[in-house]
Parts: C-alpha cells; sequence; structure tokens
DNA sequence: TCGAATTAGTGAATAATTTCACGACATTTT
DNA sequence: AAAATGTCGTGAAATTATTCACTAATTCGA
C-alpha cells in the first residue's frame, strides 16, 4: 500500500529480481536456500541481499537459510502479484511487438490489456491475444488504466505522452530515446536501447576486467 | 586508453546520454547551452550535469556555460565514436529484429555486422541491412568481434554465452532473464523488460510522486 | 548428545553518489 | 565604465548504498 518507505531505492529495484529467482526456486521443487547461493547465481553480494531481506524484518532462520516458499509468499503479498496491474502499449512496431508477444501474466502481475499504433493496416490484428486499436481512438477506449508503455517513434514521444497523462496514466516506460515531460505526479522509467549499448563498450574500454554494472 | 580511470560508475553510465543530447544541440544549430537548460532537458540535477563535466577538466566558461561544438568534439573523443565497434546479435525474434531495424550507425560508434538464429527460415534474410547466419556457423563466421546481443529465449542464454566467450567475445548485452555465469573478463549487462516493468509499477505503489528512478 | 559447520541479521566502516552553496569570473545591460 | 546578472567549478556536507566482520542461533554428522 502507500508508503510503509525507507526500503532504499536500491533494494525496491532489486525485488522483483527477488522475485523470479525464488519463483524459479520454488518451481524446481527446492525447499531452501542461502543467501550464498542466491548470491552466485544473481551475483549480488550476499550481504546486499541478507540487508535487502531484513528491511522486511527476519525472515530467514540462521544455520538454515531461507525457506523458499515462505520468502516467495512474502514477496508475492510485497509485490501485490495477487492484483493484475493492466498496462497498455502504444507502438506496435518490432519493440512493441515483442512485449504483446512476451506472456507478461505468467510470474507478473502486470498485463497488456490492448495496444494501440498509427498504422491502420495493424489495426484489427490480435497479437498474443492483445488487440490492436487505431491511436485515434486512445482517448475513448482507455479506463482506469495507469500504466503504459512507449515504444513509438522519437518524434511522436511527447505529443503521446501527453494524451497518455490527460487520460489518467502515471507510469510510462520509455522507450524513446526522448527525455519526455511529463506533470510532478507521473513516473517515468526510461530504457534507452542505444545508450545501453553505448555504454557497455564504453565500460569495457574503461573498465578493465572485475565488477559489474 | 586503457583507465584514465577515476570517472565514477554512475558519471560513465551517463555519459551516451549527454553526447546524444549534445548532437543534437548540434544539429539544431545551438552553440551554447548552460547546465542548467541541460538539467531541464535531460531531468538530470544540474549540479551532478557541472560535476561530471568536471571530472574531464574544465569544460566551460563562468557566466556563458557550454561551447556545444567544444563540448560534443571533446566527448565524441571520449567515448571513441570516431573509431566503430563491431556488434553481432543472436537471436532474430521480435526484440532482435527492432534491433537490427534500428541504425545504431547513426550517432553511434556501434554497428551490428551479422545476426544468428536457429531457424533456418530466418537464415539467409538481411533485415536492417544486416545478414542473418545459422547459429551452426557462429565459430566459423566471427572473426574480432567483441561485443555480443543476447536477444535468444531464456533457455538458449547459457550455452551460446559459453559459445561466445569461446568465440572471444568480452562484453554481452543479455536481453534474458536469465543470469549467466562468465569469466572474470567479461563483462555483461542485463537488461531485463519484465523486471523494469514491475519495477515501475512497485516505485508508483510504494514511491508516490516525486524524484525520478 | 556433542562438537563442528553453517548461516542469518546487523552495527560499524567504507564507498559511492548527489546536492548545497558560494567564490570567481564572464557576459550583458544601462 | 560600472552594475547587474548569469554560470561554472568545487569544497564540504548530506545522502545513499555496499561491504566487512562478528554474534548468536540453528542444523548436521557421528
Amino acid at each position: 500500500m502507500g508508503n510503509q518507505h525507507k526500503i532504499p531505492q536500491a533494494t525496491a529495484k532489486r525485488l522483483p529480481l527477488y522475485y523470479r529467482f525464488l519463483n524459479n526456486l520454488h518451481i524446481q521443487g527446492k525447499a531452501r536456500v542461502s543467501s550464498k547461493q542466491l548470491s552466485d547465481a544473481m551475483k549480488i553480494d550476499s550481504a546486499t541481499i541478507r540487508r535487502d531481506f531484513s528491511y522486511f524484518g527476519a525472515l530467514g532462520k540462521k544455520g538454515y537459510g531461507y525457506n523458499v516458499e515462505y520468502l516467495l509468499g512474502f514477496f508475492r503479498k510485497t509485490l501485490d502479484q495477487d492484483e493484475n496491474t493492466p498496462v497498455i502499449l502504444i507502438g506496435v512496431g518490432n519493440l512493441g511487438t515483442a512485449f504483446l508477444n512476451y506472456n507478461f501474466t505468467k510470474n507478473n502481475n502486470t498485463k497488456i490489456e490492448m495496444a494501440f499504433d498509427a498504422d491502420h493496416a495493424k489495426v484489427g490484428e490480435i497479437i498474443g491475444n492483445i488487440p490492436v486499436h487505431h491511436i485515434d481512438e486512445l482517448e475513448e477506449m482507455m479506463e482506469n488504466i495507469s500504466v503504459a508503455i512507449l515504444t513509438v517513434p522519437v518524434t511522436e514521444a511527447q505529443g503521446i505522452t501527453d494524451r497518455l497523462v490527460e487520460c489518467g496514466v502515471t507510469g510510462i516506460l520509455n522507450f524513446t530515446p526522448a527525455r519526455i515531460t511529463v506533470p510532478e505526479h507521473v513516473r517515468v522509467h526510461h530504457i534507452d536501447l542505444a545508450v545501453e549499448l553505448q555504454s557497455l563498450v564504453y565500460f569495457m574500454k574503461h573498465y578493465p576486467l572485475d565488477d559489474e554494472g
């Protein structure tokens, strides 16, 4: 719910990762796991993992480790895995299509409800079970959806963003290179594929071997 | 080139972003820019920007700001924009195709030279000017390429990784959810689309309005 | 049952990053 | 030419994040 706050942001960013790992362990039938094992598998320092978990209380048992099922159940609640968050996607290009085909609902509390595109040829298609509407219908189709994935050409980014905000969207996962401008109450996370690639190359050249970025 | 080190990693991660912004300003014909203007456009605190730039020396002028052309030229050298880094891509699904169609060579020092896939139907195609080969030919085709983009199904991730490392790859941009294991000298950057979406939703729920993540 | 081994939780130290706030200098205005 | 304004560069403070290293609890093996 609101903010039981004071979980560090760095920790919050790792939670979905922890969740998925625990889920995998559970599927594999593992009953217990230690911070050391998690550390090896996820490449995160074991002290960091223990510290992260400790923000939620004493979840493990000394000399034993963590009970996978218990921990998983705990994270499920913490991450609100029980209620599904509806999401829309704007821009059904290759990247958008990748998202539509990706079955998020498995292991995930999000579900892409519908997609929009400006290309009439795409309208009416159903991709990964998700219908594609024309962008002109955005305002009339949208109801109570607060999260949007933005995979449109960079030139359209700000314009579409303004319309999304107008429709009540308060969270945007932005894959365009544009640093979009939004009101205070709207959260934007940027993922810039070109920057990521360039960043990797820079790190390879200037930070020879060892630590993980 | 090795390490003129001591540029903080956080700064290094922002460099490609700075570069692209300056490039845009240059294209728009702007001659000067202040840290305040950059701050507004990129949503990064102006003091952080000045601090970042200062690691490279005194690049600006008091009371004036920064000369766009000079700064751009400086970053071009710093980011080795002049030499092109060849890259290969493994896995020509929707996400992989998005990369192939993305024209990285524009504004970028990287170029995807070839792609590989296990599906014979895709072999021989040319997507975004990049030829698709069969994954079996990986070892014989690869020569002197040190960077790979991994957009394969999660089940293939570790196996392909091992082969890439064997071929001399030292940097991998991993889009699979697998936390792949590599030797010490290989750098891996993970981008996990499901985690990013889930993370956005978590932040929306637990960190009400204001700061950017 | 006992001793050795394991492992969580955490105070304290360290490291990394961001932000404040101000002096110095350049530009612009009058 | 002087005053007002703008803006960088940076020491210092604040904040955030990671890691060390130890204690106490538990498990495991014989």
